[in-house]
DNA sequence: CGCCGGGGTGTTATACCATAACACAACCTG
DNA sequence: CAGGTTGTGTTATGGTATAACACCCCGGCG
């Protein structure tokens, strides 16, 4: 039972507004996006992104620093992204094998591994076409 | 031919002080410890960071906001850091095999690989062994 | 010499990202 | 009603990063 639906008020505006949005944003940018909703100040989002965060419906974006809404609940904890320069569009993989594999390397070190952050930078193949992309 | 040692003096000066640091700072610490060496104002840090970045001498961890000097600089670029969130030590491993991986599974979707980011947060050896680790 | 150009630097100001701290309302429960 | 928990609003602040502009040094060259 990953999504109980029981998300207060402004975790669903949050999750709702980077679901229609469809790729990463920042925090102020949906800040802003939301202002007219009624969301009024940082922290307001800030709280919504944690408790989205806490039951995997959105991820954070390191290399970024912005979040974007999970495309399949279904998947673990340690995906992986693929972010498009170009466009911004960002995918999101499975990364069980690789993460299999950084534990094993982390393991020969005596690292215990908690959680992996894999982001991958390039174009997409969207944007290598030439396409417009939408961007 | 890596690193030929024609650094302007801003850029040896941040370089020494992440070596000597021996693990991340951000930016903003490296300005306090540079002020009393001529370092006033952030622009000029991240103009050397931006130097030894794009030699490979410094890595951005993106996780942490925050920089550390390369360990071995005859790496390749793809590298990853295992963060320890106890005393905030990381480790740098080579991510060829990873790397590889993933280009494969990047590649699968068309994606053309420009970047890995791999970081891994956990525990390292020394900190599960209960030690003080000198964090 | 006088001029110009480029690289590195210094400085100010500003934008962007994130959280601490406190107050308040709604609700449930005993 | 008292008291707790949860979500929320608000103000203020701290941390990260860059834009824009001025300056200096040094080297080439007429």
């Amino acid at each position: 039972m990953p999504p109980p639906d029981d998300l207060p008020r402004n975790a669903v505006l949050v999750l709702d507004f980077l679901l229609a949005h469809g790729r990463p944003a920042s925090a102020y940018r949906i800040l802003d996006a939301l202002r007219p909703r009624g969301i009024a100040a940082p922290p307001t989002v800030y709280r919504a992104l944690d408790r989205l965060l806490a039951r995997g419906l959105v991820h954070r974006v390191e290399s970024l620093n912005a979040f974007v809404a999970c495309a399949q609940p279904d998947h673990g904890e340690d995906n992986g992204f693929a972010i498009c320069g170009d466009c911004g569009q960002v995918a999101e993989f499975s990364g069980r094998a690789v993460h299999r594999a950084l534990g094993a390397i982390a393991a020969a070190q005596g690292f215990e591994l908690a959680h992996a952050t894999i982001e991958l930078a390039g174009r997409c193949a969207a944007c290598r076409g030439g396409e417009a992309c939408h961007g």
